[in-house]
Parts: structure tokens; sequence; C-alpha cells
DNA sequence: TTGAAAGCGGTACCAC
DNA sequence: GTGGTACCGCTTTCAA
């Protein structure tokens, strides 16, 4: 049932139905009474094909997914951080667009998403430093929300973001006051603005501390608990190696543990290990050891929010930029573990 | 620019250049060149909503995520699963429509979709023993592919599914194989499909063995972290607690970890923990225990073919109903782990 | 081989 | 308050 159809068993014009169906104050409340019940009893629905050809919305938002950042993806975005912006969508009658795609095309797809009219808006994940697709969606006058940030940007943008550094810096501060003062930092790959500047908190840390930064206690990879494994495993075997790892996402941290153990080292009594993770929560903490993570509901509550912020500013609903830097709820304990051993 | 304009530009009719852009055979070869030339150049895209008003596809494939189920979602099928999906959705031209929705209207979504005509096609995720959502696909001829089976359902229908019973029947058998005797059971919500298959795997192994189920060793319910503490520690509390643990998903498994290490047990030597799950395979393996876990890789593969099948589908090029059963690609070991101690 | 024109199913301007 | 009608941008029949 179309609306044409509709509105000759109604015995009025489209435009009358249409207008009745969508709230405009012009129509007499009898009619549309009259139009409503008969296209609930027709299980009349507009064709959302048809609505946005005519009016140039989609009610769609897209996120894209490059390949190569599958396994950074997975880890920081997937799940909970779209659980949490599509909920909102729906609350809003938006529907999330997800588009995997190869990174040559990284470029072309904004192009083409402009152009084809397939969404209304765009979030952006992961950012890189001086991101080149923030300028390019600005030119495109796509509307677009960055959940994270990207330094040396000067294109204003609305973004989101966890505060990386002070979340890092916490982590390494509470390391040092364990008496550590080999601490290990795993990070992700330094071509993604938080991981740049999670390393910023790290060695922040260590300066306030006067502690001289050693680059063979620094790696930086794709956060996979492969990486973890190998690289944690290669600095326990150093001459002088960590009493204590930061790890940045939580399968680095069980990369790292599995390391540990194949030593025959016990955690939390000759290595601490900590991770930060905008995603997993879930640390196994049974021996003696820190614990330092993002909740999972931190994490939806970021992708709420996003997905607010992008909805206001498709609306026009938004006056200028906004920018919002979240703590992440970070979970100390329950036992901290004790002091490194002299060596 | 679109088509009228492009065509102004060439001195052609919207036809013609229509038909040399899609490759339609009765356009001489020298025009399909020159507009081909002159699209590139102006940049030329066509509106994906008119095209999907015009022909009734959208090139769009729709997801959803009810929102009780979005533990066992984010468990089950985000990240690996939708990624390899989406890659062959973009290798086709497809895009995936993800919804998140609240349980009410999941019915009410499905005849949405249809009469919006938002997707061409749908992917089911996690059914549920007889499903209702199957008959009313059908029903709607929304062309759809279940991820997982229906046990119960009489209408044909199109599925691919890991082997959930010989899976878990093959973990039961291995632990048996070590000696345990006592083993329990933490399955997901048993309204899943998957779960009742992954059930009945267990009991089969033990009633091949001889062995009583106990259940006081079986518990089901979301699969988190906090459900495998707190099942996992009751159990270990009981006045005859289990020797082995088999979990239904790797979150699950932490959790019995955490409980165990809790209690002063030692993990491998005291008690084993296994388990299956389609996503994550880092089960942390340091210590002595077996690990019995699906691969990320199977998982991905397992996408990437539902979004081929969905989409012969779709395009009316499988002529009947297809049934793929795969073996989940488990791993063993490294170490088994010693029998438990007699009691 | 090319073109004119009628859809697809809505929205929104302009009359009445 | 209601209706006629011209779009939105592409596909596809039918005629030339």
């Amino acid at each position: 049932m179309n609306l044409r159809q509709l509105s000759e068993v109604l015995g009025l014009s489209q435009t009358t139905v249409s207008r009745a169906l969508n709230g405009y104050p012009e129509v007499s409340e009898k009619t549309r009474v009259r139009v409503r019940e008969a296209a609930e009893r027709h299980n009349y629905r507009p064709s959302l094909r048809a609505t946005s050809l005519a009016t140039g919305r989609t009610m769609m938002i897209g996120h894209v997914i490059p390949l190569s950042a599958r396994e950074e993806m997975v880890n920081i975005i997937f799940t909970d951080f779209l659980a949490g912006a599509g909920e909102i969508y729906a609350q809003n009658g938006y529907a999330m667009r997800l588009s995997v795609v190869s990174d040559a095309d990284e470029v072309e797809i904004y192009e083409d998403m402009k152009a084809n009219g397939v969404v209304d808006g765009v979030l952006l994940h992961a950012p890189s430093e001086n991101d080149q697709r923030i300028p390019l969606l600005d030119s495109l006058k796509l509307p677009f929300l960055v959940h994270g940030r990207a330094t040396g940007t000067e294109t204003p943008y609305s973004w989101l973001d966890v505060n990386n550094r002070r979340a890092i810096q916490r982590a390494t501060e509470h390391l040092l006051e364990l008496g550590h003062r080999r601490i290990a930092l795993l990070n992700g790959l330094e071509s993604y603005d938080f991981a740049i500047r999670r390393r910023s908190g790290y060695l922040g840390a260590l300066e306030a501390a006067w502690i001289a930064a050693d680059t063979s206690l620094m790696r930086s990879n794709e956060m996979t608990e492969p990486f973890g494994y190998k690289a944690g495993g290669e600095m326990l075997d150093q001459p002088n190696p960590p009493t204590a790892f930061i790890a940045s996402s939580f399968v680095m941290a069980l990369g790292v543990r599995r390391a540990i153990e194949e030593r025959g080292l016990i955690m939390g009594r000759d290595v601490s290990v900590v991770c930060f993770d905008d995603d997993i929560s879930y640390l196994p903490n049974g021996s003696d050891k820190p614990i330092f993570t993002a909740l999972k509901s931190s994490v939806r509550a970021a992708g709420r929010r996003c997905a607010e912020l992008l909805i206001a500013k498709i609306n026009d609903e938004m006056p200028e930029e906004q920018h919002e830097q979240w703590e992440a709820e970070l979970v100390i304990g329950p036992s901290t573990g004790p002091a490194p051993s002299e060596s």
C-alpha cells in the first residue's frame, strides 16, 4: 500500500494524507484521525526510498571501517561503542551504515557517500595525527563527528574523546608509586592519535619522576594478543627486563601475561601488568596484580554521546563546533601488588 | 553533477548516457567511451537514492541487533563475523545496515524493512529454538540467511552454522580422557539454539561415558565475565565441586578463572578450564591447562561465506535452500594438564 | 543506435 | 483546510 492508494481509499489527495501523517498543523483534527486510522488499518508504511529521494535525507549514518585497521577497530570501536551509538540512532529514527573498505578507497568512499547521498552524516573512527579525512569531510559539507581527536588539523571539527593522555599518565604514576622503575609501554600503532597521546602520558609521568625513558621498553604495533606476547617476551629476555607493563589494550595484556607465565614468572609478584582499553574490561585479576581499565559502560556511553552530537549536527542544532573530553572511568585494584624486588 | 546535466554536456539523451554507463550492449562503442570519459572528468556519481527508487534495490543488507541480546551479540557476532561479511559486501557493492532495536519492536522491524524497502536482504543472527522470525521473513519474501540454525522450524530456510554440538562434545570427551568425572557446563542462554546444541553435545559425551549428568554442574545465562565468576565460584563452593569447567565463551572462562584463583586453587592443577567461542581465541594459556577454542579466522570466514550465500540468494542464483555446517577449527593444547586428584 | 516519456513514491509549493 | 502539480534523479518501455 502506497500513498496514492491510501489517498484513494480515503477519498483525499496525497497531499492531505501526507500532511496528516507528518503532523502538519493545517490539517483538521478529524481528518488527521481518519487518516491515521486508515494508515494503521492498511498497514501503510511510507517508502524510505521515495522519501529520501524527495527530501534528500536518508536517515542513515555512515561508519567506515578501513580493512587495514580492522584489528584496531575490532578492539576499540566495535561492540560497545557501536551498540551505544546504535541505541541513540534507533531512538531518533536513524540506522547505521557500516562499510568495510580497502585502504586505497578510503578517500574516495567519502566522496561517494556525499555524491550518492546514502548517508546524512558520518562518524569518524580512530583518527590519525593530522587526519586528512577531516578537511575532506569538511569540504564535502557532509556533517561528521570524530570519535577521538586529530592533532595538527587546522580545520575546525567536533569531537568526543576519552582523556587518553591522563589515563596512561595515571597508570604510570600508579606503578611508580608502587616502586617500579622499569615500566614498559606496549602501545597501539602510533599513527593513531590516541596512541600518541598515550605515549605522551607515559613519558610525562616518567619525566615528572625524573626517570629517563628507555626506548627498549617502548613498543608500538597492532593491538593484538600475539604482539603483546612477542614484544612482552622480548623485553623480559633483555638483560635488564621491565618489572611492570602498561598495555594499550586488553588483548595485548593477555599476550604479555602469557609471556610472563611461560617464563615461570608470577604475575603481580615478579611482574605487574596494567592495561587500558576502551572496550573490554575483563582483565583477569585472580593473582596479586594491579588492574587498570576503562569500563564497558563508559565506552557505551561514549557511543551514545557521539551519536547524540552527530544527530544534533545533522539537524543544524549545533551552533558551533563542540568538543568533549571524557575522563575514563578507571578501575584500580582490587589488590595492587608489592613493590618490585631490588635488582 | 546528475544524469541530466551530464547528458546535456554530452549532447545526448539521459537514456543513452544511462545505458552507456550501465553497460547495455546497444550503445555504440565510441559513444560509450565518450560518455565514460565525460563521467570520469565531471566526477559523475549516480544518486543511489534515485537509483534505488527506480530499481527497487538498495544495495544494503540488514543486520538487526536486539537490545536484550546485546551481550550475546557482542560476543558472538560483532567484530570478526561482521568484518568478514563486510568484506564480501564491499566487493559486491553492498553495505551493511545495522539497527539496534528494542525487543518489543523485533517483529515489526522486519515488516518495516520490507515495506520501507531499505534493504535487499537480511542476515539473521543468534536464532532461538523455533525462531518466529524465520516464517516471518519467509512470508515477507525478503531474502534472508540464518547464521546458526533454529530447531523446530518447519519453514525451509538457508543457514550456515558451526557444529556446536560436536565441538562441545569433543571438549567434554577431551576432559573425560584426562580423567575428569565432575565436569561443569557454563552455557549461554538456552533460549538460543546454539546453546541447546552445546548442551546436547555435553550430555551426549557424558552419556557415552556412562556418567549421569548432575544438574548442579549445569548453568545457563548471559555469556559475561561476571556470570562466569559467580556461577563458577558457587560451583567450586559446593560440597562436591567440579574438577573441570567447559565455558561457552571466552569471557565466561575468564570469570571462572578469577573464581578459581580467588580460592587459592591453581588452574590446570586443581581445576581445568576449557572454553568455546566463536569470537576471541585468546585464552591465556601460560599455566598447565587445556585450551579449546575456535579461531578468529574461522569466524571471519563464516562471515564471508554467509555474505556470499545471501548475495547469491538476493540475485536469485540459488536454486534451493542451502545449508552448511562447519567444523570449528578447534585448538587443543599446548599442554593438557594432569588428571584430577582423587577425591 | 538513439531519444521521448512514463514511471518509482513520496514532498512541498502555490492556488483555491 | 484541501487539492493540483512540479519536482527529486534514475531506469525502462516504446517508438523512431
